[in-house]
This record gives C-alpha cells, sequence and structure tokens, in this order.
DNA sequence: ATGTTC
C-alpha cells in the first residue's frame, strides 16, 4: 500500500520514495480531499514523482494546491537542489520565464471608478498591445537590450517608466544579477525587441479590481489597501523571449544529459550539473529573461497608469497610483535554506509557485519586514484574487506557496464547453467588464476552466505556508 | 506560456 499516495493530515499528501523506483526524494502535495481529487485526474502526480528524480534534489518534491499537468514538471511544482553536487531544469522553470504578477493600489474606491468604468477598459484594451505576436510601442535594437536585460527593471524607470520607489516593491528589486545578455539567442533578443510592455494571451491579464474583503487589517494597512479600494493587477511575463530562451535550452540540455550521463524518467526534466558550462548559460540567460519580464511589467504599469488619468481627468495626486509589489512564480534562484539543520546554498526551482519569505527576512524590502513578503494570487476573471503574505513556509517548502487557482479543463475541453454561451455577457451581468482579442480566449479563460481560488488560498493559509490578507474581486479584465 | 506544429 506504501506505493499510493498517503494523506498525512487535511492538507497534506505525501508520495513515498518507493512511489516509483529512482526516486531520490519523496514527493510532498498540499491539498484538501476536494482538490487532490482534480490533482488525480491528470499526470501531475506523475510529475511530482518525476521531479524526485533529479540529482541533488533535497527534501521533497513539492506540489502546490493549484497544480496541474505540465512540461516535465507540474504547474506548481517546487523543487531544490543542492548547488554542490546537483542540477538546474530548464522544464522545472517553464517556458514562460518570470511569469508574474504586479498589482497596483489607488487612492480612487469603486463607486468612484463605476461610472467610467466601460470606458476605462475599452480604453486599456486600445492602450495596451495583448495577444499572440503583439508588438509594443518600445522598438530595441539587439544592442539596446542589453541594459534591460542586465540592470532590471531600473532600465525602464531610467527611460522614464515608472518611479525610483516601484524598484524597492519588487521580489528581487526587479533584477536577478548575473545575467548574461550574450547567452541569448539572435533570435530570442529578435522576438523580444518589440514586446516590452505587451501583455501576451492565454491566461494573463490586466484586470481593474476592488478590495472586496480584509482578513489581516495589519498587513492590508501596511500594503495600503483598504476596502472597497480600487487596485489593478497584471499578469504576464518575458513574452518571446523567455519563451525562445527555455526551447533554445531545452535543445542544449538534451545534450548535457548524455554527455553527463544523467538518467531521467523524462526527458521533458532534462537538465546539467549545477557547475556545467551549460548550467551557467542557462542561468545567464534565464535571469536575463527574468529582467526583461520585470521590464515588462514596469512599462505595462506605466501605461496603466497613463490610461487611468487620462480616462478619468485626475491628478496624479488624487489617483494615488503606486506599485503594492510584483513576484515571480516562474524563476530559478540561489538562496539559503536549512535543511536537516544545516545551512544549505540550493537552486530553488519555483514552476507556478510563488515566494512567500516570512517577516524579518533579509531578502524582504524595509517597509515590509514586519508582514512579510506579500504573495499575489491571480484567480479566475469572474471569481476572485487574492493578496497574502509570507508565514511559515521556510521550514516547508524553502518559503513557497501557491501562485494562481490552477486548471481543472485543459484550453480544448473549455471551448468545448463554452460552445453557444456568450461568456462576456455572463461576465458583464455580473457587473465585471471584458474585452478580449476573441471570442476563443475567453472561452478557453472561463472561470469554470479553473479551480476555485478560495479553495486554494484556504489551503495554503490552514497549511502555513502563507497567510490570506485580501480578496479582490474583478470590475474590469483586458485578456489577450 | 508561445510569431498557438521551425
Amino acid at each position: 500500500m506504501s506505493k499510493a499516495v498517503q494523506k498525512l493530515d487535511d492538507y497534506r499528501w505525501l508520495l513515498p520514495q518507493d512511489y516509483k523506483p529512482g526516486m531520490r526524494v519523496p514527493g510532498i502535495i498540499y491539498a484538501d480531499e476536494a482538490l487532490m481529487e482534480a490533482i488525480m485526474k491528470d499526470l501531475s502526480l506523475e510529475q511530482v514523482a518525476n521531479g524526485a528524480f533529479l540529482p541533488g534534489i533535497v527534501k521533497a518534491s513539492f506540489a502546490m494546491p493549484d497544480i496541474h499537468q505540465g512540461y516535465g514538471l507540474p504547474v506548481g511544482g517546487v523543487v531544490a537542489t543542492n548547488v554542490t553536487d546537483g542540477v538546474v531544469s530548464p522544464g522545472a522553470v517553464g517556458y514562460d520565464i518570470n511569469c508574474g504578477v504586479r498589482l497596483l493600489r489607488t487612492e480612487l474606491t469603486k463607486e468612484e471608478v463605476r461610472p467610467r468604468l466601460k470606458e476605462l477598459v475599452s480604453a486599456l484594451f486600445h492602450e495596451i498591445p495583448t495577444g499572440v505576436g503583439s508588438r509594443g510601442r518600445i522598438r530595441l535594437g539587439r544592442k539596446e537590450m542589453e541594459t534591460p536585460l542586465l540592470t532590471g527593471a531600473a532600465w525602464a524607470v531610467k527611460q522614464g517608466y515608472g518611479e525610483p520607489a516601484d524598484l524597492a516593491c519588487m521580489e528581487s528589486g526587479g533584477c536577478l544579477p548575473d545575467a548574461d545578455p550574450e547567452a541569448v539567442s539572435h533570435k530570442a533578443l529578435e522576438r523580444g525587441s518589440s514586446q516590452l510592455g505587451t501583455l501576451g494571451s492565454g491566461n494573463h491579464f490586466l484586470e481593474v479590481q476592488t478590495v472586496a474583503e480584509i482578513y489581516d487589517p495589519h498587513a492590508a494597512g501596511v500594503l495600503g489597501l483598504f476596502e472597497g479600494q480600487v487596485t489593478v493587477m497584471i499578469h504576464t511575463g518575458s513574452r518571446g523571449l523567455g519563451h525562445q530562451v527555455c526551447t533554445d535550452y531545452l535543445v542544449e540540455m538534451e545534450r548535457a544529459i548524455v554527455k553527463y550521463g544523467i538518467e531521467l524518467p523524462d526527458r521533458q526534466l532534462a537538465c546539467t550539473p549545477w557547475n556545467s558550462r551549460e548550467a551557467k548559460a542557462y542561468l545567464g540567460a534565464m535571469r536575463a529573461a527574468a529582467n526583461f519580464a520585470w521590464n515588462n511589467r514596469q512599462c505595462l504599469a506605466h501605461w496603466t497608469k497613463e490610461v487611468l488619468l487620462k480616462v478619468l481627468g485626475i491628478s496624479p495626486r488624487a489617483l494615488g497610483l503606486s506599485t503594492v509589489y510584483d513576484v515571480a512564480h516562474n524563476i530559478v534562484k540561489v538562496e539559503e535554506h536549512e535543511v536537516d539543520g544545516r545551512r544549505m546554498k540550493l537552486a530553488v526551482h519555483r514552476k507556478g509557485a510563488t515566494r512567500a519569505f516570512p517577516p524579518g527576512h533579509p531578502e524582504l524590502p524595509a517597509h515590509y519586514q514586519a508582514i512579510g513578503q506579500p504573495v499575489l494570487i491571480p484567480g479566475d476573471m469572474g471569481r476572485a484574487s487574492f493578496v497574502l503574505v509570507g508565514t511559515g513556509a521556510m521550514e516547508q517548502t524553502f518559503g513557497s506557496t501557491c501562485h494562481g487557482a490552477g486548471r481543472v479543463m485543459s484550453r480544448h475541453a473549455a471551448i468545448r464547453a463554452a460552445k453557444g454561451r456568450v461568456i462576456h455577457r455572463e461576465l458583464e451581468d455580473q457587473g465585471i467588464i471584458v474585452k478580449a482579442s476573441g471570442w476563443e480566449s475567453l472561452a478557453e479563460e472561463m472561470p469554470e476552466a479553473y479551480k476555485d481560488v478560495t479553495q486554494v488560498v484556504t489551503v495554503v493559509h490552514r497549511a502555513g505556508l502563507s497567510k490570506m490578507v485580501a480578496r479582490l474581486r474583478p470590475m474590469g479584465v483586458i485578456k489577450g
């Protein structure tokens, strides 16, 4: 019976190490009974087990309650490898390097914005490039790409997009050090050259929201959030540039596993020893792509502010827009963690998982030291999104929590299920104005295609990975 | 996620 998944408590499940011969550590899944049922329907658990084969993995292959099947590792997976004898795996980061979420606060209430909402959503949709292959107003030559890739969002701020204060409100200050633009292929640079300040497609969105409920008044106060307030959430990543970096290095990793004799149950997890030439190159390129994504969200936030000012016809002071935080949920980072009582330097791969460091952690900005790292959880466009803060994830999951709702329907299944329905009308009946590039992109993303995000965050809250601060309700959404 | 099967 040990070969089956075992329930540890109300929110934790164990995938024993003998679930699949060759696992170096067990798997741990965070979920309640209902979410576990959904998780067992695809190959997620198999992929959690496969992650446990990665050389140098420590503690366990972790999965968050929003996991679903992905490329190699499930989306919602966390694996940490020892940097002395472990590996780095692009499939355990994902195609959309530094896919992430940014939350902006305003001084406005929903009553003040509601009368202009339709106009606002139309203007945002008009001004912000959305959809696959969308191009923005910034055009950079290959040489001009170097600084944004090296210096992160500080580049956008220097260009006049946003303010220096934004940088302190971003994970890692909006820049991963040791990025190497030279390790990014010409093809990747070319794809990225016109994509700064573009939203993309799929589950990426820009949403005008209102704070519907506060669970933790102290943390909400520190974050500048109050009930009835209007916020803006931006969910996007590194676009074609990051996708191309992942594609390029997966080819390289295929060669590396042969060269270094690494055996894996799934080639999609192809990886390379941490101290190899291939790892150095991938990490340099991955960090450059992460910095591109931070610039992308920085530019999008700036244009969002411009549109808000123009449509609402108010002063910047009356708008009171500022950055609450900006998180990366597809990334690999070198961090120090305690494992079996020993401090270790680890490569923490978070693929569809959010860092959630506790209060007092040295990597947090001074103004958030008391509350812990802000966690931004985008839900579906009909229900809710959440703000949480880090609590006790350090001892459990290398300081990681969930990243979203997680799909329950494939894109294809969602389109089939939505046939004959008018999704934007259904949402409008609930007071949510949606603009998307087409019927299909809305059908793929309809609320029923996702798990209930409230259920997901309840699990991470009760399991002590992070603490619920506020629930945000969608008012207006633009989608690729 | 993605110039959505170079």
